[in-house]
DNA sequence: AATACTTTTGCAAATAGTTTGCAATTAGGG
DNA sequence: CCCTAATTGCAAACTATTTGCAAAAGTATT
């Protein structure tokens, strides 16, 4: 894979977030003039083929993250929508799967919808 | 919510079906004689805000499944583009989650991107 | 550092899944 | 059985994503 400038900050963009990035708030970060949205696309894709970063869907979003050890997923409230990151802890579930059916988990996405503390009455 | 001879369908596909199905798919099912698009839609986003269902993305399409105790996840193999069912057990990582953020899990979604036993060389 | 060849990028237009406005129909309580 | 609010069908809108094509940028080779 080419190592192009236009990569180089998609994956800055990426590399610098705190929670998973969809397409569009790539671009945003970046601009119009540097960056355009069809580049972000395909780098992503890129990047996600050569499992660089996961990608999780949420309402019809996708949202990509780098494929770090340590990543997060999202705890959606369904009572005020707030999106909340969390550590990842699936490392067992892949072990059994990988187990139980032979099937070599290299990456996963996951969303937890609920309701956040703060909207417990 | 009233029960109508429509969303009686919709569910009835869903409780028939093996794995989670998309808006589409039920559509499909169904036939355009009997059923409509839009009508499946509106269903299915109902039926996801009465918690009877859940929604997982994949491919920029959403499926459905009821919201049962067991139910399955997707592993997608990205070697053969296989979609596989699996049982679900994350209870332990919810109720980890729970008591971690104080975040009460309704629903999930879950996708498993690897390699499938067929495809490993 | 110029050439040749491949990959990547920008732009505009297409596509696909999903949503919406509105008029007609239906469910279910009173 | 009637009334009113909720649901449905249809066509059109919307949004995220993808694609074709020509121009530009990388990379390797003289």
């Amino acid at each position: 894979m080419k190592l192009t400038t236009k990569r180089q900050m998609v994956y800055d963009v990426l590399k610098q977030a705190k929670k998973p990035q969809s397409a569009d708030d790539i671009f945003n970060i970046l601009g119009p003039e540097k960056m355009n949205l069809s580049t972000v696309y395909r780098t992503l894709e890129k990047f996600h083929q050569d499992a660089l970063v996961s990608r999780n869907y949420l309402d019809n979003t996708a949202y990509y993250y780098l494929n770090d050890k340590d990543h997060h997923h999202f705890m959606v409230c369904e009572v005020c929508h707030k999106k909340y990151a969390f550590d990842c802890h699936v490392t067992e579930l892949i072990e059994e799967v990988k187990e139980k059916y032979g099937f070599d988990v290299q990456h996963h996405d996951l969303n937890l919808y609920g309701v956040c503390s703060q909207c417990q009455t």
